[in-house]
DNA sequence: ATCATAACTGAACGATCGTTCAACTAGAAA
DNA sequence: TTTCTAGTTGAACGATCGTTCAGTTATGAT
């Protein structure tokens, strides 16, 4: 036996904690980079620089690890958008502004986010994990929403207006317009996206919009 | 050979776009009940009754099939929707919520469309002629809602605003809420989402709406 | 230094996929 | 009735998929 050999060990042993957060990063690099084309348990441990057989050995099946990575990513992503907008620190309006803000920005309205979502969704069909995976993310980001338009009611300047509601048509025009851009980026400008929500929100301030 | 072996040929033969026919429909129907567990050759042959190896014989790939599929269903919602609105025959502002009212109807608002098109953005990914599909459809979606927006203000009594803009928006909320319906139709009512829109055009044609 | 443990490997398996193609046959034309 | 065309069949093929498991080895404990 050389002293190469000797020196070089077959592979580095780590926690299980590690590894997954290690697949879990991989399978999200390789749905940026491949689409749905990169998720086979191959592509992915080849990401990761482990073999095959070592998926199943920290997670009972493939769907349990892209659900996994479903969290992580959605989690990621509201983190940072709310991130933004605790920096911002202004008054109910200006925090509303600054959620736009990171709402249209690269960070959030990018192609390879919907190609992975489309995936995710495309999954939720089959696995109860992946779907229940997706319930819990996408309802803490209309929550967050939900809360900053009740801020923004509690304002002494403020109309009525039916909170639930206005939650839903928001939160609707963000994903329509988030999903409309990825689907096809020429069809608009990300500022227009944002002029529209921000005069979509003066609307709602000065009492004319009837909900 | 007897005489049930006589009278009963093995097949029938039907003309390339019959068959065409059959197969987009066989198609769709696979897609509805099952998803995209639905979309093997050999699913789509036994739906349409044929063997797998006819899919190949009248289409260069199952992914041409698909893309068929697409165009059809989606041009058929489009066609329904603007038939009730050609029949409403009131004033544009009366067209609109006749337009509102087939969008929100069960007709459009269907977990299984979503199920559907999910398995067509997919397969955007991939396919360059599911994609072309795609952008031809919904681009068809989105002017005939800049169509109607323009004929609101050119009423009368009408604010100006920027029709670009105004159908972006529109459409954006339309699709948002259409996919977070489907996604979970628990979150809101079809009422609520009507009550919305109606709200958006009455805020928009109010000259409130600063776009 | 030795041992026990568990992280790790990778060949193998069975299932399913889209596509091919030689053989068959329904049905119209002659 | 016979011939010919082209719609149709279905076994077979090679590729790829997720999962399994017997064997290997890194690493901390003794």
């Amino acid at each position: 036996m050389t002293d190469t050999q000797k020196n070089s060990p077959k592979f580095r042993r780590h926690s299980p904690d590690e590894r997954k957060k290690e697949l879990v990063e991989a399978t999200i690099k390789c749905l940026e980079k491949k689409g749905s084309d990169g998720l086979s348990v191959r592509s992915i441990s080849a990401e990761a620089g482990i073999s095959v057989g070592l998926i199943n050995h920290h997670y009972p099946s493939k769907d349990d690890l892209i659900a996994d990575a479903y969290e992580k990513l959605a989690t990621d992503i509201l983190h940072h958008v709310l991130d933004l907008v605790e920096k911002s620190g202004g008054n109910p309006r200006e925090r509303m502004s600054a959620f736009f803000d990171a709402y249209f920005s690269s960070h959030v309205l990018d192609q390879k986010i919907l190609r992975i979502w489309i995936v995710f969704w495309h999954m939720s069909d089959k696995s109860e994990k992946v779907r229940l995976s997706h319930d819990k993310t996408s309802e803490g980001f209309r929550q967050k929403i939900e809360l900053m338009l009740r801020d923004l009611g509690e304002l002494p300047e403020a109309p009525n207006f039916n909170y639930r509601l206005a939650a839903i048509g928001l939160s609707g025009m963000l994903d329509g317009l988030w999903l409309e851009w990825c689907l096809n980026p020429t069809s608009f400008e990300p500022e227009d996206g944002l002029k529209i929500c921000e005069a979509w929100v003066d609307c709602l301030m000065s009492g004319s919009f009837k909900l």
